[in-house]
DNA sequence: GTTGAAAAACGCGGAGT
DNA sequence: ACTCCGCGTTTTTCAAC
């Protein structure tokens, strides 16, 4: 399992297929990549202890799960020591309600993705965030509308 | 497959495993859940049929299909027509480069979250944003890192 | 809802080209 | 490296409880 495997074109082909449905069979896949089911089937094996593809999930509605509003976050903080910023990090990993959490360049330091069920949840969030770090800036921003979520890459950049 | 369906405790249970790992088998899903087989294959079944799993997907890791970069991109418009906002969704939809698109409260009107190799790329993603659309206002944030990503929604809400 | 079991589909691996 | 073929497992369905 190198880290640094090379992708082939029929590997990206495998792999635009496997980001819109994991479920198509391998024999599918290899009809579809003009390959034979053995060969396919070790493709994505590799493709798998690689970690090039990292993991296999189902996606859930967030409607049917009583979780219509996403909040983005942004943070400024003061306090850019390496200690802070681990306590900092453990701290917000662990809230399941934030599904995404990005180091940023610019006058923003930090970014999230939190996702709930109405504002009132999102305000039990919000005060958990600023209670356990000391926290210059927060500010929160409604989305209105989910027009487009994919979790498909686009693979026409691979070298 | 009765769109308004209910999710009981040991539904939830099944979507918080499926989210994490889709490739258990139904029969371990079946054991850590406390049922046989069976009915939690029909569980999962209509899980599936009624939308609340959308679908089965491959994660692939960003970083080894050459794609790095995350910008997450802020729009204000000026026109608020319905028409010119059905022409800019199907222009963004289209870009693949562009995997969440929501329509926001406040004073932003549209976040974007693009995906791409490098600065360069995503300058040719931005020029192809604003001339395709009157944009009134486009800032563009790097993100650095990140620090968490992921798709199991928090299913302690459910009704 | 449970068990058990059979049919079909698929994953997986060996032998050969 | 791929094709072909077949074994073993898992899924899926169907009984009866």
């Amino acid at each position: 399992m190198p880290h640094d495997m090379k992708l082939d074109a029929i590997d990206c082909r495998i792999l635009a297929l496997l980001q819109v449905d994991a479920t198509l069979p391998v024999a599918e896949i290899a009809t579809q990549v003009g390959l034979s089911s053995t060969p396919c089937w070790r493709r994505i094996q590799r493709l798998r202890a690689s970690g090039v593809i990292q993991r296999q999930v189902a996606l859930v509605d967030p409607r049917r799960v009583n979780l219509p509003v996403t909040v983005f976050v942004t943070i400024r903080t003061r306090d850019h020591s390496e200690a802070w910023f681990e306590r900092f990090r453990t701290s917000i990993t662990l809230i399941p309600e934030v599904v995404e959490f990005f180091r940023m360049s610019g006058d923003i330091d930090y970014l999230l993705r939190v996702v709930v069920p109405d504002i009132a949840a999102y305000d039990r969030v919000y005060k958990r965030l600023i209670a356990d770090n000391a926290l210059s800036d927060v500010s929160s921003s409604f989305a209105m509308e989910e027009i487009k979520f994919t979790t498909a890459l686009p693979l026409g950049y691979v070298p």
